[in-house]
DNA sequence: TGTACATCAGTGAACGCGCGTTCACTGATGTAC
DNA sequence: TGTACATCAGTGAACGCGCGTTCACTGATGTAC
Protein backbone atom coordinates (compact mmCIF):
# COMPACT_ATOMS: atom_id res chain seq x y z
CA UNK A 1 0.00 0.00 0.00
CA UNK A 2 2.41 2.62 0.91
CA UNK A 3 5.38 3.00 -1.18
CA UNK A 4 7.93 4.24 1.12
CA UNK A 5 10.71 5.11 -0.97
CA UNK A 6 8.73 7.66 -3.26
CA UNK A 7 6.96 9.23 0.27
CA UNK A 8 10.56 9.74 1.15
CA UNK A 9 11.33 11.96 -2.02
CA UNK A 10 8.46 13.50 -1.90
CA UNK A 11 8.88 15.12 1.78
CA UNK A 12 12.74 15.55 1.08
CA UNK A 13 11.69 17.68 -1.98
CA UNK A 14 9.31 19.34 0.00
CA UNK A 15 11.25 20.36 2.53
CA UNK A 16 14.12 21.20 0.03
CA UNK A 17 11.76 23.59 -1.35
CA UNK A 18 10.98 25.33 1.76
CA UNK A 19 14.23 25.45 2.69
CA UNK A 20 15.28 27.19 -0.34
CA UNK A 21 12.64 29.30 -0.09
CA UNK A 22 13.45 30.20 3.42
CA UNK A 23 17.05 30.90 1.87
CA UNK A 24 15.67 33.17 -0.54
CA UNK A 25 14.00 35.07 1.65
CA UNK A 26 17.00 35.69 3.83
CA UNK A 27 18.57 36.79 1.00
CA UNK A 28 15.96 38.83 -0.74
CA UNK A 29 12.83 39.75 1.30
CA UNK A 30 9.47 37.84 1.63
CA UNK A 31 8.30 40.25 -1.60
CA UNK A 32 10.75 38.55 -3.58
CA UNK A 33 9.94 34.97 -3.08
CA UNK A 34 9.77 33.38 -6.44
CA UNK A 35 9.35 29.80 -7.56
CA UNK A 36 11.13 29.68 -10.72
CA UNK A 37 14.16 31.30 -8.21
CA UNK A 38 13.45 28.41 -5.97
CA UNK A 39 13.56 25.92 -8.91
CA UNK A 40 16.81 27.33 -10.43
CA UNK A 41 18.63 27.27 -7.07
CA UNK A 42 17.63 23.27 -6.78
CA UNK A 43 18.21 22.79 -10.33
CA UNK A 44 14.85 21.16 -10.65
CA UNK A 45 12.43 22.99 -13.70
CA UNK A 46 9.94 25.25 -11.77
CA UNK A 47 6.70 23.23 -12.88
CA UNK A 48 8.33 20.73 -10.55
CA UNK A 49 7.12 22.67 -7.53
CA UNK A 50 3.94 22.00 -8.22
CA UNK A 51 3.86 18.65 -7.25
CA UNK A 52 4.47 19.72 -3.81
CA UNK A 53 2.42 23.13 -3.60
CA UNK A 54 -0.50 23.79 -5.63
CA UNK A 55 0.24 27.17 -5.83
CA UNK A 56 2.74 30.38 -4.67
CA UNK A 57 0.35 30.89 -2.13
CA UNK A 58 0.17 27.34 -0.83
CA UNK A 59 3.89 27.86 -0.79
CA UNK A 60 3.89 30.73 1.47
CA UNK A 61 0.89 29.26 3.67
CA UNK A 62 3.20 26.94 4.78
CA UNK A 63 6.35 28.97 5.00
CA UNK A 64 3.98 30.43 7.49
CA UNK A 65 2.71 28.19 9.23
CA UNK A 66 6.30 26.38 9.79
CA UNK A 67 7.45 29.81 11.39
CA UNK A 68 5.31 29.81 13.70
CA UNK A 69 5.34 26.65 14.77
CA UNK A 70 9.18 27.42 14.76
CA UNK A 71 8.61 30.67 16.84
CA UNK A 72 5.53 28.98 19.72
CA UNK A 73 7.97 25.73 19.65
CA UNK A 74 10.64 28.43 21.42
CA UNK A 75 7.96 30.55 23.15
CA UNK A 76 6.47 26.90 24.95
CA UNK A 77 10.08 25.63 25.59
CA UNK A 78 10.95 28.68 27.74
CA UNK A 79 7.82 28.81 29.63
CA UNK A 80 7.73 25.93 30.51
CA UNK A 81 11.88 25.88 31.44
CA UNK A 82 10.62 27.95 34.77
CA UNK A 83 8.57 26.61 37.33
CA UNK A 84 5.10 26.88 37.53
CA UNK A 85 4.73 30.03 40.17
CA UNK A 86 7.88 31.59 39.23
CA UNK A 87 5.66 34.39 37.63
CA UNK A 88 8.65 36.89 37.17
CA UNK A 89 10.86 34.32 36.03
CA UNK A 90 8.14 32.84 33.25
CA UNK A 91 7.57 36.03 31.46
CA UNK A 92 11.01 37.33 31.82
CA UNK A 93 12.22 33.54 29.76
CA UNK A 94 9.40 34.07 27.42
CA UNK A 95 10.54 37.96 26.38
CA UNK A 96 14.12 36.84 25.93
CA UNK A 97 13.25 33.40 24.15
CA UNK A 98 11.02 36.37 22.08
CA UNK A 99 13.84 38.54 21.52
CA UNK A 100 16.20 35.56 20.32
CA UNK A 101 13.84 33.59 17.89
CA UNK A 102 13.36 37.05 16.38
CA UNK A 103 17.53 37.96 16.17
CA UNK A 104 18.19 34.70 15.39
CA UNK A 105 15.37 33.97 12.17
CA UNK A 106 14.85 38.05 11.83
CA UNK A 107 13.04 37.33 8.53
CA UNK A 108 10.66 34.49 9.63
CA UNK A 109 9.78 37.50 12.16
CA UNK A 110 8.93 39.81 9.33
CA UNK A 111 7.20 37.60 7.74
CA UNK A 112 4.50 36.71 10.80
CA UNK A 113 4.59 40.26 11.77
CA UNK A 114 5.85 42.57 9.76
CA UNK A 115 4.33 43.66 6.23
CA UNK A 116 2.26 41.19 4.24
CA UNK A 117 3.95 40.30 1.21
CA UNK A 118 1.94 41.93 -2.12
CA UNK A 119 -0.65 40.01 -3.59
CA UNK A 120 -0.69 37.12 -0.91
CA UNK A 121 -4.11 36.62 1.08
CA UNK A 122 -3.40 33.81 3.08
CA UNK A 123 -6.26 31.47 4.49
CA UNK A 124 -6.62 32.80 8.13
CA UNK A 125 -8.68 29.92 9.14
CA UNK A 126 -5.53 27.84 8.31
CA UNK A 127 -2.92 29.97 9.87
CA UNK A 128 -4.75 30.34 13.16
CA UNK A 129 -4.37 27.34 14.94
CA UNK A 130 -0.39 27.40 14.62
CA UNK A 131 -0.55 31.68 15.41
CA UNK A 132 -2.74 31.07 18.49
CA UNK A 133 -0.91 28.25 19.91
CA UNK A 134 2.37 30.34 19.51
CA UNK A 135 0.99 33.32 21.45
CA UNK A 136 -0.26 30.91 24.19
CA UNK A 137 2.98 30.58 26.16
CA UNK A 138 2.39 34.53 26.84
CA UNK A 139 -1.50 34.33 27.41
CA UNK A 140 -1.68 31.60 29.53
CA UNK A 141 1.36 33.04 31.56
CA UNK A 142 -0.36 36.44 32.43
CA UNK A 143 -3.77 34.03 33.24
CA UNK A 144 -2.06 32.27 35.68
CA UNK A 145 -0.96 35.18 37.38
CA UNK A 146 -4.01 36.58 37.38
CA UNK A 147 -5.99 33.19 39.06
CA UNK A 148 -3.00 33.54 41.29
CA UNK A 149 -4.19 36.79 42.39
CA UNK A 150 -0.56 38.12 41.59
CA UNK A 151 -1.83 40.40 38.82
CA UNK A 152 -1.43 43.94 39.99
CA UNK A 153 -5.04 45.55 38.58
CA UNK A 154 -4.31 48.79 39.70
CA UNK A 155 -1.42 49.26 37.41
CA UNK A 156 -3.25 47.44 34.18
CA UNK A 157 -5.44 48.78 31.74
CA UNK A 158 -9.25 48.19 32.66
CA UNK A 159 -11.31 46.12 30.59
CA UNK A 160 -14.15 47.75 28.93
CA UNK A 161 -17.70 45.88 28.53
CA UNK A 162 -18.01 47.20 24.94
CA UNK A 163 -14.48 45.65 23.37
CA UNK A 164 -15.70 42.42 24.88
CA UNK A 165 -17.27 41.66 21.28
CA UNK A 166 -13.93 41.86 19.56
CA UNK A 167 -12.44 39.19 21.36
CA UNK A 168 -14.86 36.52 19.58
CA UNK A 169 -12.19 35.08 17.34
CA UNK A 170 -9.53 34.37 19.97
CA UNK A 171 -12.07 33.62 22.57
CA UNK A 172 -12.22 30.55 20.41
CA UNK A 173 -9.11 29.24 21.11
CA UNK A 174 -8.52 31.21 24.46
CA UNK A 175 -11.55 30.60 26.34
CA UNK A 176 -9.86 30.03 29.59
CA UNK A 177 -8.04 33.24 29.02
CA UNK A 178 -10.08 36.24 31.14
CA UNK A 179 -9.92 38.98 29.16
CA UNK A 180 -8.48 41.33 31.71
CA UNK A 181 -5.13 38.56 31.68
CA UNK A 182 -5.41 39.24 28.04
CA UNK A 183 -5.40 43.04 28.15
CA UNK A 184 -2.07 42.61 30.08
CA UNK A 185 -0.75 40.07 27.49
CA UNK A 186 -1.74 42.45 24.91
CA UNK A 187 0.16 45.30 26.33
CA UNK A 188 3.37 42.88 27.25
CA UNK A 189 3.13 41.82 24.12
CA UNK A 190 3.20 45.76 22.61
CA UNK A 191 6.51 46.27 24.58
CA UNK A 192 8.80 43.80 23.22
CA UNK A 193 7.46 43.54 19.97
CA UNK A 194 8.09 47.40 19.79
CA UNK A 195 11.90 47.03 20.54
CA UNK A 196 12.53 43.77 18.85
CA UNK A 197 10.80 45.36 15.83
CA UNK A 198 13.28 48.42 15.84
CA UNK A 199 16.34 46.33 16.45
CA UNK A 200 15.56 44.42 13.11
CA UNK A 201 14.86 46.77 10.89
CA UNK A 202 17.69 48.70 12.22
CA UNK A 203 15.85 52.13 13.40
CA UNK A 204 17.22 51.74 16.82
CA UNK A 205 20.82 52.96 15.20
CA UNK A 206 22.00 54.38 18.56
CA UNK A 207 21.88 50.88 20.08
CA UNK A 208 22.13 48.84 17.30
CA UNK A 209 22.62 45.02 17.96
CA UNK A 210 23.56 46.86 21.71
CA UNK A 211 19.26 46.68 22.35
CA UNK A 212 20.02 44.06 25.25
CA UNK A 213 19.85 46.73 27.74
CA UNK A 214 16.99 48.39 27.10
CA UNK A 215 15.32 45.07 26.30
CA UNK A 216 16.43 43.55 30.17
CA UNK A 217 15.28 46.76 31.16
CA UNK A 218 11.47 46.83 30.02
CA UNK A 219 10.87 43.39 31.03
CA UNK A 220 11.95 44.20 34.28
CA UNK A 221 9.91 47.53 34.35
CA UNK A 222 6.88 45.20 32.85
CA UNK A 223 7.19 42.45 35.02
CA UNK A 224 7.05 45.25 38.21
CA UNK A 225 4.24 47.02 36.80
CA UNK A 226 2.09 44.24 36.48
CA UNK A 227 3.22 41.38 38.96
CA UNK A 228 2.41 41.85 42.49
CA UNK A 229 5.89 40.87 44.20
CA UNK B 1 15.11 83.79 -17.15
CA UNK B 2 12.19 82.06 -15.23
CA UNK B 3 9.82 80.26 -16.65
CA UNK B 4 7.23 80.42 -14.92
CA UNK B 5 4.30 78.88 -17.00
CA UNK B 6 7.07 75.56 -17.55
CA UNK B 7 8.04 75.39 -14.08
CA UNK B 8 4.32 75.28 -12.89
CA UNK B 9 3.53 72.41 -15.29
CA UNK B 10 6.66 70.62 -13.82
CA UNK B 11 5.77 70.73 -10.27
CA UNK B 12 2.31 69.95 -11.09
CA UNK B 13 2.89 66.42 -13.05
CA UNK B 14 6.17 65.97 -10.46
CA UNK B 15 3.16 66.69 -7.79
CA UNK B 16 0.44 64.73 -9.36
CA UNK B 17 3.51 61.73 -9.83
CA UNK B 18 3.92 61.06 -6.18
CA UNK B 19 0.31 61.82 -5.21
CA UNK B 20 -0.36 58.70 -7.66
CA UNK B 21 2.21 56.82 -5.85
CA UNK B 22 0.75 57.51 -2.66
CA UNK B 23 -2.78 56.22 -4.27
CA UNK B 24 -1.21 52.84 -5.76
CA UNK B 25 0.95 52.02 -2.08
CA UNK B 26 -2.35 52.55 -0.40
CA UNK B 27 -4.21 50.21 -2.31
CA UNK B 28 -1.53 47.69 -3.03
CA UNK B 29 0.94 48.16 -0.64
CA UNK B 30 4.77 49.73 -1.35
CA UNK B 31 6.50 46.40 -2.54
CA UNK B 32 3.88 46.49 -5.62
CA UNK B 33 4.44 50.13 -6.40
CA UNK B 34 5.02 50.46 -10.38
CA UNK B 35 6.04 53.23 -12.39
CA UNK B 36 3.74 51.98 -15.53
CA UNK B 37 1.35 51.20 -12.89
CA UNK B 38 1.38 55.37 -12.42
CA UNK B 39 1.52 56.29 -15.91
CA UNK B 40 -1.60 54.43 -16.67
CA UNK B 41 -3.59 55.85 -13.98
CA UNK B 42 -2.03 59.59 -15.04
CA UNK B 43 -3.15 58.63 -18.62
CA UNK B 44 0.85 59.45 -19.15
CA UNK B 45 3.18 57.07 -20.61
CA UNK B 46 5.74 55.58 -18.48
CA UNK B 47 8.97 57.54 -19.79
CA UNK B 48 7.32 60.57 -19.28
CA UNK B 49 8.16 60.02 -15.68
CA UNK B 50 11.99 59.89 -16.27
CA UNK B 51 11.69 63.84 -16.70
CA UNK B 52 11.08 64.22 -13.03
CA UNK B 53 12.59 61.29 -11.03
CA UNK B 54 15.88 60.02 -12.89
CA UNK B 55 14.68 55.95 -11.45
CA UNK B 56 12.19 54.32 -9.97
CA UNK B 57 14.55 54.30 -6.26
CA UNK B 58 14.58 58.28 -6.64
CA UNK B 59 10.73 57.95 -6.77
CA UNK B 60 11.14 55.96 -3.83
CA UNK B 61 13.14 57.86 -2.39
CA UNK B 62 11.33 61.19 -2.86
CA UNK B 63 8.51 59.67 -1.50
CA UNK B 64 10.15 58.52 1.80
CA UNK B 65 11.07 62.20 2.64
CA UNK B 66 8.11 63.36 1.99
CA UNK B 67 6.61 61.20 4.74
CA UNK B 68 9.04 61.76 7.04
CA UNK B 69 8.50 65.57 7.03
CA UNK B 70 4.48 64.94 6.74
CA UNK B 71 5.32 63.00 10.10
CA UNK B 72 7.72 65.32 11.48
CA UNK B 73 5.09 68.10 10.79
CA UNK B 74 2.60 67.12 12.93
CA UNK B 75 5.17 65.68 15.91
CA UNK B 76 6.60 68.99 15.97
CA UNK B 77 3.04 70.62 15.90
CA UNK B 78 1.87 68.37 18.49
CA UNK B 79 4.97 69.13 21.33
CA UNK B 80 4.19 72.65 20.26
CA UNK B 81 0.80 73.39 21.01
CA UNK B 82 1.14 72.36 24.74
CA UNK B 83 3.20 74.91 26.84
CA UNK B 84 6.64 73.97 27.16
CA UNK B 85 7.00 73.13 31.09
CA UNK B 86 3.90 71.01 30.84
CA UNK B 87 6.24 67.60 30.26
CA UNK B 88 3.46 64.92 30.90
CA UNK B 89 0.57 66.99 28.25
CA UNK B 90 3.93 67.52 25.82
CA UNK B 91 4.60 63.69 26.06
CA UNK B 92 1.20 62.56 25.55
CA UNK B 93 0.07 65.40 22.74
CA UNK B 94 3.39 63.49 20.63
CA UNK B 95 1.83 60.60 21.63
CA UNK B 96 -1.49 61.07 20.47
CA UNK B 97 -0.70 62.36 17.44
CA UNK B 98 1.98 60.06 16.29
CA UNK B 99 -0.88 56.56 16.75
CA UNK B 100 -3.11 59.60 14.70
CA UNK B 101 -0.73 60.24 12.22
CA UNK B 102 0.12 56.11 11.60
CA UNK B 103 -3.60 55.58 11.59
CA UNK B 104 -4.49 58.43 8.83
CA UNK B 105 -1.64 57.08 6.88
CA UNK B 106 -1.06 53.41 7.65
CA UNK B 107 0.93 53.07 4.69
CA UNK B 108 3.17 55.73 5.36
CA UNK B 109 3.97 54.50 8.33
CA UNK B 110 4.35 50.90 7.13
CA UNK B 111 6.98 52.95 4.37
CA UNK B 112 9.13 54.49 7.34
CA UNK B 113 9.56 51.78 9.90
CA UNK B 114 7.93 48.96 8.43
CA UNK B 115 9.34 46.25 5.77
CA UNK B 116 11.77 47.85 3.28
CA UNK B 117 10.45 48.20 -0.35
CA UNK B 118 12.69 44.72 -2.18
CA UNK B 119 15.46 45.67 -4.06
CA UNK B 120 15.35 49.51 -2.98
CA UNK B 121 18.28 50.74 -0.80
CA UNK B 122 17.57 54.42 -0.30
CA UNK B 123 20.77 56.99 0.04
CA UNK B 124 20.46 57.07 3.61
CA UNK B 125 22.92 60.60 3.90
CA UNK B 126 19.65 62.25 2.26
CA UNK B 127 16.89 60.59 4.38
CA UNK B 128 18.14 61.32 7.21
CA UNK B 129 17.58 64.50 8.05
CA UNK B 130 14.09 64.12 7.24
CA UNK B 131 13.80 61.27 9.31
CA UNK B 132 16.05 63.04 12.42
CA UNK B 133 13.46 66.30 12.45
CA UNK B 134 10.47 63.78 12.59
CA UNK B 135 12.33 61.94 16.04
CA UNK B 136 13.10 65.20 17.62
CA UNK B 137 10.20 66.26 19.09
CA UNK B 138 9.93 63.43 20.74
CA UNK B 139 13.72 63.32 21.79
CA UNK B 140 13.86 67.51 22.42
CA UNK B 141 11.16 66.82 25.05
CA UNK B 142 12.67 64.34 26.59
CA UNK B 143 15.88 65.95 26.80
CA UNK B 144 13.60 69.39 27.96
CA UNK B 145 12.35 66.96 31.00
CA UNK B 146 15.69 66.04 31.86
CA UNK B 147 17.36 69.13 31.74
CA UNK B 148 14.44 70.45 34.38
CA UNK B 149 16.00 67.57 36.33
CA UNK B 150 12.37 66.07 36.22
CA UNK B 151 13.30 62.83 34.65
CA UNK B 152 13.22 59.65 36.74
CA UNK B 153 16.58 58.26 36.80
CA UNK B 154 15.50 55.81 39.09
CA UNK B 155 13.15 53.89 37.16
CA UNK B 156 15.24 54.52 33.56
CA UNK B 157 17.43 52.80 31.90
CA UNK B 158 21.15 53.48 32.51
CA UNK B 159 23.31 54.57 30.02
CA UNK B 160 26.64 52.42 29.95
CA UNK B 161 29.44 54.17 28.49
CA UNK B 162 30.67 50.81 26.63
CA UNK B 163 27.48 51.64 23.85
CA UNK B 164 28.29 55.67 23.83
CA UNK B 165 29.95 54.94 20.36
CA UNK B 166 26.77 53.29 18.73
CA UNK B 167 25.48 57.18 18.96
CA UNK B 168 28.02 58.60 16.44
CA UNK B 169 25.08 59.02 13.77
CA UNK B 170 22.98 60.49 16.01
CA UNK B 171 24.66 62.72 17.88
CA UNK B 172 25.17 64.78 14.31
CA UNK B 173 21.88 65.17 15.03
CA UNK B 174 21.06 65.22 18.59
CA UNK B 175 24.50 66.22 19.77
CA UNK B 176 22.53 68.57 22.20
CA UNK B 177 20.23 65.28 24.18
CA UNK B 178 21.80 63.37 26.59
CA UNK B 179 22.51 60.03 25.98
CA UNK B 180 20.46 59.11 29.39
CA UNK B 181 17.56 60.98 27.72
CA UNK B 182 17.99 58.93 24.52
CA UNK B 183 18.11 55.88 26.06
CA UNK B 184 14.31 57.13 27.66
CA UNK B 185 13.24 58.21 24.44
CA UNK B 186 13.43 55.20 22.43
CA UNK B 187 12.19 53.69 24.89
CA UNK B 188 9.18 55.55 24.61
CA UNK B 189 9.17 55.42 21.04
CA UNK B 190 9.69 51.59 20.86
CA UNK B 191 6.10 51.06 23.50
CA UNK B 192 4.06 53.59 21.12
CA UNK B 193 5.44 51.89 17.81
CA UNK B 194 5.12 48.67 19.34
CA UNK B 195 1.27 49.04 19.82
CA UNK B 196 0.94 51.31 16.78
CA UNK B 197 2.30 48.77 14.40
CA UNK B 198 0.30 45.65 16.15
CA UNK B 199 -3.16 47.91 15.38
CA UNK B 200 -1.94 48.75 11.89
CA UNK B 201 -1.28 45.14 10.86
CA UNK B 202 -4.04 44.08 12.32
CA UNK B 203 -2.10 41.49 14.79
CA UNK B 204 -4.40 43.09 17.98
CA UNK B 205 -7.43 41.68 16.63
CA UNK B 206 -9.26 41.23 20.04
CA UNK B 207 -9.15 45.32 20.13
CA UNK B 208 -9.63 45.94 16.41
CA UNK B 209 -9.77 49.65 16.18
CA UNK B 210 -10.57 49.94 19.70
CA UNK B 211 -6.63 50.19 20.07
CA UNK B 212 -7.24 53.77 22.37
CA UNK B 213 -7.94 52.54 25.29
CA UNK B 214 -4.53 50.28 25.31
CA UNK B 215 -2.98 53.30 23.75
CA UNK B 216 -3.71 55.87 26.13
CA UNK B 217 -3.17 53.88 29.00
CA UNK B 218 0.47 52.83 27.92
CA UNK B 219 0.94 56.61 27.18
CA UNK B 220 0.06 57.34 30.79
CA UNK B 221 1.94 54.22 32.46
CA UNK B 222 5.11 55.82 30.75
CA UNK B 223 4.48 59.32 31.61
CA UNK B 224 4.03 58.29 35.47
CA UNK B 225 7.32 55.92 35.29
CA UNK B 226 9.83 58.57 33.39
CA UNK B 227 8.33 61.79 34.90
CA UNK B 228 8.57 62.84 38.63
CA UNK B 229 5.59 64.72 39.62
C1' DT C 1 12.50 -15.24 -12.88
C1' DG C 2 10.81 -12.49 -16.69
C1' DT C 3 7.78 -9.59 -18.97
C1' DA C 4 4.07 -6.37 -19.63
C1' DC C 5 1.97 -2.68 -17.46
C1' DA C 6 0.84 1.35 -14.38
C1' DT C 7 2.37 5.15 -11.82
C1' DC C 8 3.82 9.69 -11.41
C1' DA C 9 7.92 13.00 -10.34
C1' DG C 10 10.12 15.89 -13.12
C1' DT C 11 10.85 18.00 -18.03
C1' DG C 12 10.78 21.45 -21.65
C1' DA C 13 8.25 24.34 -24.41
C1' DA C 14 4.99 27.69 -24.41
C1' DC C 15 1.31 31.15 -22.79
C1' DG C 16 0.51 35.97 -21.54
C1' DC C 17 1.85 39.17 -18.46
C1' DG C 18 4.09 43.37 -16.33
C1' DC C 19 8.20 45.41 -15.31
C1' DG C 20 12.24 49.38 -15.69
C1' DT C 21 14.64 51.63 -18.90
C1' DT C 22 16.57 53.47 -23.70
C1' DC C 23 15.92 55.95 -27.68
C1' DA C 24 14.83 58.73 -31.58
C1' DC C 25 10.92 61.39 -32.33
C1' DT C 26 7.19 65.11 -32.36
C1' DG C 27 4.76 68.92 -31.64
C1' DA C 28 3.29 72.56 -28.66
C1' DT C 29 5.13 76.58 -26.45
C1' DG C 30 7.87 80.41 -25.73
C1' DT C 31 11.87 83.52 -27.51
C1' DA C 32 14.52 86.59 -30.47
C1' DC C 33 14.81 89.59 -33.91
C1' DT D 1 3.45 92.29 -35.84
C1' DG D 2 5.37 88.24 -38.12
C1' DT D 3 8.59 84.72 -38.83
C1' DA D 4 12.33 81.60 -37.93
C1' DC D 5 14.27 79.15 -34.32
C1' DA D 6 15.17 76.73 -29.81
C1' DT D 7 13.45 74.26 -26.04
C1' DC D 8 11.95 70.26 -23.95
C1' DA D 9 7.70 67.59 -21.93
C1' DG D 10 5.69 63.77 -23.44
C1' DT D 11 5.28 59.83 -27.11
C1' DG D 12 5.56 55.22 -28.99
C1' DA D 13 8.25 51.48 -30.16
C1' DA D 14 11.48 48.50 -28.60
C1' DC D 15 14.97 46.06 -25.44
C1' DG D 16 15.62 42.17 -22.29
C1' DC D 17 14.01 40.46 -18.29
C1' DG D 18 11.55 37.44 -14.80
C1' DC D 19 7.38 35.94 -13.32
C1' DG D 20 3.29 32.13 -12.36
C1' DT D 21 1.09 28.73 -14.53
C1' DT D 22 -0.54 25.08 -18.29
C1' DC D 23 0.35 21.20 -20.86
C1' DA D 24 1.65 17.07 -23.22
C1' DC D 25 5.58 14.39 -22.57
C1' DT D 26 9.20 10.97 -20.84
C1' DG D 27 11.50 7.84 -18.48
C1' DA D 28 12.70 5.75 -14.19
C1' DT D 29 10.63 2.92 -10.69
C1' DG D 30 7.75 -0.30 -8.68
C1' DT D 31 3.82 -3.90 -9.33
C1' DA D 32 1.25 -7.93 -11.00
C1' DC D 33 1.12 -12.06 -12.96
Amino acid sequence: MVRPTLKKQISNLQEAIKETAWGQITEFGAPALSLRAIARELKITAPAIYNYFPDRDALVTALIIDAYTSFGDSQLEARDSVSENDYVGRLKAIGISYRQWAHTYPQRYELLFGTPIPGYAGPLEKIFPSSARSISALFSTVESIRAAGKLNVDSSPKVKDEYKSHYEVWEKYFSDVHSQSMYVAMMIWARVHGIVSLEIKGNLPPFGKKGDTLYMFELESTARQFIKE
